[in-house]
DNA sequence: CGAGCAATACGGTCAAGACGTAATCCCTGG
DNA sequence: CCAGGGATTACGTCTTGACCGTATTGCTCG
């Protein structure tokens, strides 16, 4: 679930309208409305005003968000990407498995193409999932 | 804890140097150090490439830290949190006027009903908002 | 087909997230 | 005590995007 989804559900769940949110967090209606659609993401502080309004912790608010699959493609190195966007190699990669690779690096060098990325994968899932 | 302190925790558990930090995440030295003490905030993405350069979630390296301002209901004044049920009154006072009211004391001493908590509410709005 | 309210599109503004460079701190060795 | 160099911080700047106001569209009733 995204940050923008778990905003529309705490409003729908309380039967609010944007207005009722904007009116209790001195928010304005188009930009919760931008919030809810994901056009935008809030600061902290304005996660936790959120939080507040909905009477929740921001660890609560947060709790159902998936931030995990969500590392953005222009973050990745290099090849990665492009190994991800495979629809047949990629396809088997879970986000963990994305997050270990993202890792690896020896003085700033890192494999370039899909093909090292490829491999090595399978070099470590061998090692590390038997 | 706050945010920053949790940063500096990870990073020096981890025994790294913020240039390490900054060569995996491709955010600045400076910035870092910034986010250390407490300077500035990250934003979301921020916070996700650095949970993904310490191998922890958002949730994970989010979880000890404490959000300022973060007060449940109970923990407000007498007197301000029943001028906060006011469906009248209470409608209109932002979370971000309730932090600054709830911060108002003189050697423990406050305002003690919902009427005295509105007379100020309302003077200092004139004063700070015109 | 309106009337009226809820939500979205759109453009603008300005705070602050993020950076580069330069200064400072802090070691360690000589 | 000084020199040198790496780690951190101070400072000034820029640019992004969080957030707002107004205008428009969409919905749901008669």
């Amino acid at each position: 679930m995204t940050l923008a989804e778990r905003f529309r559900e705490l409003r729908k769940e309380r039967g609010w309208r944007l207005k009722d949110v904007a009116e209790a967090t001195g928010l304005s209606i188009p930009y919760l409305s931008d919030l809810e659609r994901g056009r935008t993401n809030p600061s902290l502080d304005t996660l936790r005003t959120l939080a507040g309004a909905y009477g929740l912790s921001v660890h609560d608010l947060m709790a159902p968000v998936d931030f995990y699959g969500e590392r953005t493609p222009a973050a990745l190195p290099r090849g990665l990407a492009e190994l991800l966007d495979d629809p047949v190699l990629g396809a088997e990669i879970t986000p963990d498995w994305v997050e270990a690779l993202a890792r690896i690096e020896l003085r700033g060098r890192r494999p370039e193409n899909k093909r090292d990325w490829y491999e090595i994968y399978l070099h470590l899932k061998r090692v590390l999932e038997g």
